[in-house]
DNA sequence: TCAATCAATAGCCAACGGGTTATTGATTGG
DNA sequence: CCAATCAATAACCCGTTGGCTATTGATTGA
């Protein structure tokens, strides 16, 4: 449960990682080559990069030949976005409460 | 722009630190007492992801005698439902390319 | 005033993470 | 078939980070 959005959010903290995926959200699938290219790290690097993001989901990768293609999981996102939504859920709930006593106050 | 991302996604990823700030939006407003209490770490260890969580703009301090009041900032998380709904963007416009370029080559 | 409580800071240490270069394995083109 | 290219793995280095204990500073209650 909380494991998910561990992986998920220590693989997205690192910004060399993080723009890794961002390419491949904005411009669809990418060789390995293609995203070193841009990384401004080594090719081991990015390797290395792209193994985390597989590991949690957030790329596939298809071999052809020999390159690799990398390319955006965005469905990997939704935990993601439950949590951030949960969070300002609990938020609003409480703002309720505080509502409701207020009223109640009121009368 | 992207270093506001860096701090949100590096501070929440630790498990320590996230499950202090998720506690924080159940439950409210918390002294450092109570949340060392839960926290499973010493309480110079949950000072210090206060002081993360609060240099992140996560959290807001509010001293009163000897002890200090933690709250979540729940705003602060704005910029991270903004970019996951980027990246979700990205995705489906990409998708839309693809519809258009498959329904201009059915003509 | 003095002891006790609460939170922050200091100082330290071990583990982890992201980077590098070197190498290997696999595939392709000449 | 051999050289070249592409990506992954290995082995290593170093900075960062999260934890601890000890201490300090501030506030309270007796």
């Amino acid at each position: 449960m909380t494991a998910a959005h561990d992986m998920l959010f220590r693989t997205l903290a690192d910004p060399t990682r993080r723009a890794i995926f961002e390419r491949l959200c904005r411009q669809g699938e990418q060789t390995v080559g293609a995203l070193t290219a841009e990384a401004g790290v080594s090719q081991p690097a990015v390797s290395k990069h792209l193994g985390l993001l597989k590991e949690a989901g957030l790329v596939r990768d298809r071999h052809e030949g020999r390159q690799t293609h990398y390319s955006a999981q965005l469905g990997a996102l939704a935990p993601l976005m439950d949590w951030t939504r949960e969070m300002a859920g609990f938020w609003e709930s409480r703002f309720d409460d505080l509502e409701d006593l207020l009223k109640r106050m009121d009368q």
